[in-house]
DNA sequence: AGATGATATGTTATAGTATTACAAGAGGAG
DNA sequence: CTCCTCTTGTAATACTATAACATATCATCT
């Protein structure tokens, strides 16, 4: 499950969820990037937050705020859902983690820096790739604009088929 | 509540969800819609979905499938969740109700046909205005197929305040 | 009209997602 | 060391959604 069939090894400068990277190294780049980030703008990197990044960055794959909870519940640090919500909560903030609205679940963010992708959810293997659209966001702040709305967050989340479940789907 | 402060009267050739109109004219267009689409596609407009639909339909705020279900309580038209889940559902699959994923809630659509529309949620009082994005959709679409992806289903929702809200904040 | 098959509804139970509220602990600034 | 703030632990509960199965309604054919 974890290894891709279509490897065309080798790491990538954009990590992408559908194609194949050095994994480890993708991850180790995150953490380390939010190790940065909280380091700079005086946030608590706690045991619980790290951990709950650490968890969500093994895989491109989107996990539901009970996933984790099972997670940290067998490495003992947290049994009750407030603690994964509270952790998620903290890492979205952050701007490190996305929420993912149409699966009620969340990703670890594989790029850097404040940015507000929109999302390609495989509806098989919950893989979600990030996608920036300048354009997109430029209509969508044009629109609100004209109609008098002042926008504070956007979504934007398309469901579908990644290559390989496309090949052999569910 | 139900009447606007910043009422410029008349009718509007399209509903908005953010500006004055007739709205009894507006919920009678969308009903008669719904009745014609039902009507040619040969879809069962039983007493509940026609229900579900008008009920929607009294204001352009969203709803939860719960909200709904109390106003069928009342009426004595179904005390269950999948009676409320089953009308929405169908009504969604007929395209004319929309889901709103950031709300777990539902809005009667005000528009003609079949479309994909970008929603503006006020985070206040509920509303939400539809607005087409031909090129958001257009990029998001060039996205999937850069990365391989088959797209199935997309949703551009943005949360913030409408000119109202906006003005008199909560 | 009666039989039949497909669609819709009624109902119970349960699964899945998220928050409130309050008690207790850990870390940093003075 | 003390105070204050932020974080975690825990219990309880609210909110959202679906599964499964029984019953009823409708359209059509004969």
């Amino acid at each position: 499950m974890s290894t891709r069939t279509k490897a065309q090894a080798g790491q990538a400068a954009e990590a992408t969820a559908f194609a194949a990277h050095d994994h480890r190294a993708c991850m180790a780049r995150a953490v380390e990037r939010l190790e940065q980030d909280c380091a700079q703008r005086n946030l608590r990197l706690t045991q619980v937050r790290r951990r709950v990044f650490e968890i969500l960055s093994e895989s491109h794959r989107s996990m539901g705020a009970y996933d984790v909870l099972e997670r940290l519940r067998d490495e003992g640090l947290g049994s009750q859902p407030p603690v994964a919500y509270r952790a998620l909560d903290f890492l979205v903030e952050a701007g490190v983690v996305h929420r993912i609205h149409r699966l009620n679940a969340f990703i670890a963010c594989a790029h850097q820096g404040a940015h507000r992708p929109a999302f390609l959810i495989c509806r098989d293997c919950r893989r979600v790739e990030e996608t920036e659209l300048p354009q997109a966001r430029a209509a969508l702040d044009a629109a609100a604009r004209d109609a008098g709305f002042s926008l504070e967050r956007s979504s934007i989340e398309a469901v579908g088929l990644c290559p390989d479940c496309a090949v052999a789907p569910a």
